[in-house]
DNA sequence: TGCTTCTCTGGAATGATTCCAGTCTTCGCG
DNA sequence: CGCGAAGACTGGAATCATTCCAGAGAAGCA
């Protein structure tokens, strides 16, 4: 819709510096996710789509992959609902996730950097991380029930 | 194989006791999870097919739901793997899981009943749960690295 | 034993994601 | 500025786990 060309020095930025090239499609998913943290895939492909005029679904896959691999963006997969994406990385947090509409939001990790937990007996396993989901009911559900 | 019918009364009791009727499919699926913690559905269904014969994917789908709404079974579903299944139920515990292979094994919860850990800014969410997932190595895994 | 309700069967469908082969871009280099 | 090789993007088909559906079949209360 708008004509004007979006400012996306940061997201080049973050590109070049990750030694990655600079695309129409990852800078758009890149500034998609600025603007709404938790996006499914889906809801990327149209925000691309909407700032490109057209992008494949694999691009976008792609761009996913590529920037995930490359610590720009963070993968968030609920059991039952398909994977997230955010920007937030780099810092050990964790989220809330509402059993009624599937909503996410970020929850600060109180303990410090991963793993921020360690279990008892790992039976053996070296651990790195430690994946905190929590899950209840947003304020709208809620409401709502 | 082995024409030895298999001591069901646990299971049929369970069944019982949870006001859900006794079936071939659901006692199979349970004596499978008995013998092997954390079995995937695919898992499952050769398992049950083993022992009764035959059965239908969608019998053997529809028992896990069953059993996992009445409790006598725990769902698990590590980010990008299908999900598995514990007769462990009723406890807070939580799980390791292998980056390399998928092994997933029991944590106990050292804090204590759920939700063990609560979110210092829940964002208005009412938490009723909070899920940890261990990342790391299993032991076979890290050897053949 | 009879009946009602719930379960199982087989097959098709769904949603999220990936694979593939070919074409088009990006960007280091001259 | 223009070339070429490595790396992206396209469209379409395929995969995997899981679910939906309609009809045939069992469980168990009366």
């Amino acid at each position: 819709m708008s004509t004007t060309p979006a400012d996306t020095s940061t997201e080049r930025r973050l590109l070049r510096d990750a030694g990655l090239r600079v695309t129409g499609v990852r800078l758009a998913v890149l500034r998609a996710l600025g603007e709404h943290q938790h996006s499914t895939a889906d809801t990327v492909v149209r925000a691309v789509r909407a700032e490109l005029g057209s992008a494949s679904v694999q691009a976008v896959y792609d761009s996913l992959h590529t920037l995930t691999d490359a610590d720009l963006l963070r993968r968030v997969e609920p059991a039952g609902h398909p994977a997230r994406y955010e920007r937030r990385v780099g810092d050990n947090h964790h989220h809330v996730v509402c059993r009624g509409c599937g909503a996410v939001a970020d929850v600060d990790c109180a303990v410090g950097p991963a793993p921020c937990l360690v279990p008892g007996d790992a039976h053996g396993f070296s651990v790195d991380l430690a994946e905190v989901t929590f899950w209840g009911m947003c304020p709208a559900c809620t409401d709502a029930s």
